[in-house]
DNA sequence: ATAAAATATCAATATAGATTGATATTTTCA
DNA sequence: TGAAAATATCAATCTATATTGATATTTTAT
């Protein structure tokens, strides 16, 4: 649902995740570190941008590394597209 | 703010009176009549888009006519794919 | 096998936001 | 002037979601 897309990235914790993980993949301790938030609040954040299909992880050890999602956030900026036209 | 205009759309109602104003302006009667919805609850809703600079108004004798204001949409458009790139 | 590190989950609480009901405001028209 | 139509506002409630604290799970290394 596009909805739940839109929520998705309509918060600003998950919006900075989202910008963060722009560059490059990384795990959840860097996320958590870098953004000065509880480890757990994050490990929140990051299941609602992967059920919204905004990212995807794998696991490398004990750390798991998330990673942005590029065909689908291209899916929703081309359906926002389409909205104006 | 980013997010504000991001939450101003994503919401169900929201996105529907956004789609019921891409052809064209519609007064608050048309709106909620279409909708469904109480009156009270469109005016809200209208309020938030216009906070958020997605919608504009004019007012006609008792009527109040809202229409999108293109110019922010593209804006917000243009930011997002920016984002990807 | 045990401990440590990294992450996820769960329940509880707090907060933001949607919905409802009642009422106020503005404009027109008789 | 007074009633009706259209819209906005306000307080109350309900619901969704963010945050917190505690704990479970998984993997690695000793």
């Amino acid at each position: 649902m596009v909805i739940d897309v839109l929520k998705a990235i309509s918060e600003e914790n998950r919006l900075k995740i989202l910008c963060i993980l722009k560059k490059q993949e990384k795990c959840v301790c860097e996320i958590w570190q870098f953004l000065n938030l509880p480890q757990n609040l994050i490990s929140h954040h990051l299941k609602v941008l992967k059920g919204a299909g905004l990212i995807n992880s794998r696991k490398e050890g004990t750390k798991v590394f998330y990673f942005l999602n590029k065909k689908n956030i291209k899916r929703l900026l081309s359906l926002l597209n389409k909205f104006i036209k």
